[in-house]
DNA sequence: GAGTGGTCTAGACCACCAA
DNA sequence: TGGTGGTCTAGACCACTCA
């Protein structure tokens, strides 16, 4: 109903909207997998049309965070339960069939962050952070040594056993877990010599060429919650992208 | 103005609308750089309402084949006259920095596909193709050692001299001089070790991790048009990529 | 059949731009 | 001042899902 809020900086409607939706995803009014109220229900509750409210969830839909159901209702996007395989894993196979996918951990310490981690997270070098090392084995083969960076601030008690009972994907653990919903992610790829312990982890020889990927993961407020250092070994993969 | 086509197959109006736009695109209706007709009067036109319309040119423009601009008209996307540079390459300083960019042409030659252009450029191996080769320089240092194959049959009669006259990128030129759009492109990235030719060419010991980057570019008809192979020293610079 | 998201319309008004 | 894209509304109807 509010309308024209003349000049300056004038802002939609719907993009307000879309702000208190929003809150909603940060206060965990609604929470991943949960279905939020629908257009008609949010009109009444911020007394504009259902096409404003309309306009905000498609914006939020566009950005991954909500995922729309005909005929079912509009959910909060979970790492739990979708097809995210492709969306944040982008190394695939050459000949592009499906590999068999499964994760060895190799361990998981407190630690203190170094310089790079450190500004990376947006935190003192020196902060208590935890470092989780893991393997991807592509098809049985091992193909991906991650080296996982966690706030221990956000992580209080992360235990190896606990990642390792846990059934789903290292996400969908700390969104079910932890409450940390990863969103978005920026990634910087590299190609490195193999060091010692890469290549003896995917049995290649030092100094092998891989495919260094480092990602900084941040949830809904793009906090900062994860640096992750992949090292891949592209012979028979590749990171794939789509440029649009 | 066409309602209700009950179910099989259901399409909405929008949509049929998009491709009705697309295809003036496709028949150089409107040319890249060009204003396309207003919203009012491309609904009179196909007899839709300007809402539908909307709709369908909101599309396009998150598929960057149309820009919009408030006040002045919706634009066909174009090469020459944007800040694709981020678009297209996403090689990137480590620091951040902008570099200065240049293009050194090495060579440019009829040849015939090989087996692997020929597979990526939907054509028979032995086809008549145009094979460019380049380096690109970052503040003067060469980064990035190109291979470009190009269809003949799109490009006859392409010389190195009037790529070399002309000012602009690459895919600006492909689209002033020949008509052919570069519209959206898939890589796929492995670390590789240098070859003699590049690791001569990037000032490198042969056998030194490179990030290879492999693209294949498609027109507006999703028609293959052009396969490279980029081969990049990630010593300073890196691949940059946005996950979400 | 009731409820949800999805489409389409018609009309009013606003912000931006250029002449 | 007039034209363009951008926002917002109210209402009708359709497609999909599930009980």
């Amino acid at each position: 109903m509010e309308k024209t809020l003349n000049t300056p900086s004038f802002r939609p409607l719907y993009d307000q909207i879309k702000m208190l939706i929003k809150k909603g995803l940060i206060d965990g009014e609604w929470r991943p997998g949960d279905v939020i109220p629908s257009e008609m229900e949010l009109a009444a509750r911020f007394k504009v049309s259902q096409g404003t409210v309309r306009k905000a969830i498609d914006a939020l839909a566009a950005e991954n965070l909500l995922i729309r159901r005909q005929g079912k209702g509009t959910f909060v996007s979970s790492h739990s339960q979708e097809r995210i395989h492709t969306r944040f894993l982008r190394i695939v196979r050459d000949d592009g069939k499906s590999d068999h996918l499964e994760s060895r951990l190799l361990e998981c310490r407190r630690d203190k962050a170094c310089d790079t981690a450190a500004s990376y997270l947006g935190v003192r070098a020196g902060s208590a952070i935890y470092t989780v090392k893991r393997v991807l084995l592509f098809s049985g083969k091992p193909v991906v040594f991650d080296t996982i960076h966690l706030l221990a601030s956000q992580f209080k008690g992360l235990e190896l056993s606990q990642i390792e009972a846990f059934q789903g994907s290292m996400y969908s653990f700390f969104e079910t877990r932890y409450g940390v919903n990863m969103v978005r992610a920026e990634e910087r790829l590299k190609a490195v010599p193999a060091d010692a312990e890469a290549a003896q982890l995917l049995g290649l020889d030092v100094g092998a060429p891989l495919l260094r990927v480092d990602r900084v993961a941040v949830d809904y407020e793009d906090r900062p919650m994860e640096w992750r250092r992949g090292l891949c070994n592209s012979a028979q993969h590749c990171y794939s992208n789509v440029l649009a």
